[in-house]
DNA sequence: TTAGTTATTTTGATTAGTCAAAATAAACGT
DNA sequence: ACGTTTATTTTGACTAATCAAAATAACTAA
């Protein structure tokens, strides 16, 4: 079995390289981690040797067949999970990253089946992550952000590509949800600024990075 | 942070000291923890230096106060997640032991409380083990068992204290689940039998062992 | 092309948890 | 009371995961 350690490298590798064909630095993983870049090094090379990844030395490492079947269990679980969290727990969904960075090490195949059930099949979690099918199968549309969607479109908020309390909790005071819907009214490079709406409620005013993490799909 | 380990050695010396009082060999640790003497020794003397537990060389070892107030989080956990498991995603009740053994380390304070919550405040898991409160008391009741109680009497089963699954699916498959009937019509010291009869139901012959394994309350 | 910057790898050390096997202490039986 | 059995402790070694700091390779800018 693999360690809840080798989960987390496997896991951060496959988050890393949006989907899994890009190499994937030593700094990133070790950033991701927080590890020194030097740990990463040494564990690379024991999961090339597991057969878990593929590293080019001083280019990068990315997974195996094998590694990446890992990986999605993971992430799997870590997304079912925090459905869990939210839908039945009634949980903070600011919350519930950190409790599911624990769990998903330890819930079993068996109890992962039962909660995919119990919580009717989801194919996205409370922050409109995607959640890997049984067969290891990951969406990976592209979306465009309220840093890059077309000014003035009807837009459906998917997904929030951050999962840090502080943004989270910012976006669900802002009422930018998931399923939400919202406009972009102005776009600033030079300022850096992006004004959204929602269809009810005053103007909100984010930086380009923090629009950047907001995922929208126009309205169809 | 007490590790998953110190959670472990600390859990299983409260259990095997039946409520707390009593000097917890080595060996027995060494069983239950399914690692060798000279590990719990090794183990011992540091748990002692963090203060969880009082050591007497050569003769056992005892929870401190702190000890046995993490034990009895952890104590509380583990059951809790089998009634989980057990009644809401319905998993049979001779596998969830293995499953909570991990899940005991994984959950925070607050996925405890809101499991609890959810659950309606158990007061025992499915085996009729007792949950400990939120307030660290233990119910410590002691019951007869099917090898000592009177005969003829008309019982109820309140607890099975054999988490293997073996003899789980026994249990089940004989119908003795906690809260079903029960009287002994016969108990022979020689043979070391006893003949056990639910209200309706062909009559059913257990060793002492076993049978002492079942534990009963007369029916008021 | 050459010096400087940055990323990666290597080396040596540390901590938690474990085992095998030898040493020691306590208990037991005659 | 003395030798024997049993439980416990000690010692030395090992694995997984980590860091600090030095060495090395690769890229970058003049
Ligand atoms: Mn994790
Ligand atoms: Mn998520
Ligand atoms: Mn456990
Ligand atoms: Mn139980």
């Amino acid at each position: 079995m693999a360690t809840s350690t080798v989960e987390n490298y496997l896991k951060h590798m496959l988050l890393l390289s949006e989907g899994g064909e890009e190499l994937v630095s030593m700094g990133a993983l070790a950033e991701a981690l927080a590890v020194v870049p030097g740990t990463v090094t040494t564990m690379v090379k024991a999961l090339a040797d597991s057969g878990h990844v593929e590293h080019r030395p001083r280019q990068g490492v990315r997974l195996t067949a094998e590694g990446r079947r890992v990986a999605l269990n993971v992430l799997r679980k870590h997304r079912l999970v925090e459905c869990f969290l939210v839908n039945v727990l009634k949980m903070d969904w600011a919350a519930v990253d950190t409790e599911a960075e624990q769990l998903e090490h330890a819930i079993s195949d068996e109890v992962l089946d039962r909660l995919d059930a119990l919580l009717g099949h989801p194919e996205t979690d409370p922050h409109g992550d995607p959640i890997p099918s049984r067969q290891g199968k990951l969406d990976s549309q592209v979306y465009a952000t309220l840093a890059t969607c077309v000014v003035e479109k009807p837009l459906r908020i998917v997904r929030i590509t951050d999962q840090s309390a502080e943004f989270l909790q910012f976006v669900e005071h802002n009422g930018l949800l998931p399923g939400e819907s919202v406009r972009v009214t102005e776009r600033n490079l030079a300022s850096g600024l992006v004004t959204a709406k929602k269809t009810a409620g005053r103007p909100l005013v984010l930086s380009l990075a923090a629009a950047g993490k907001i995922l929208v799909q126009p309205t169809r």
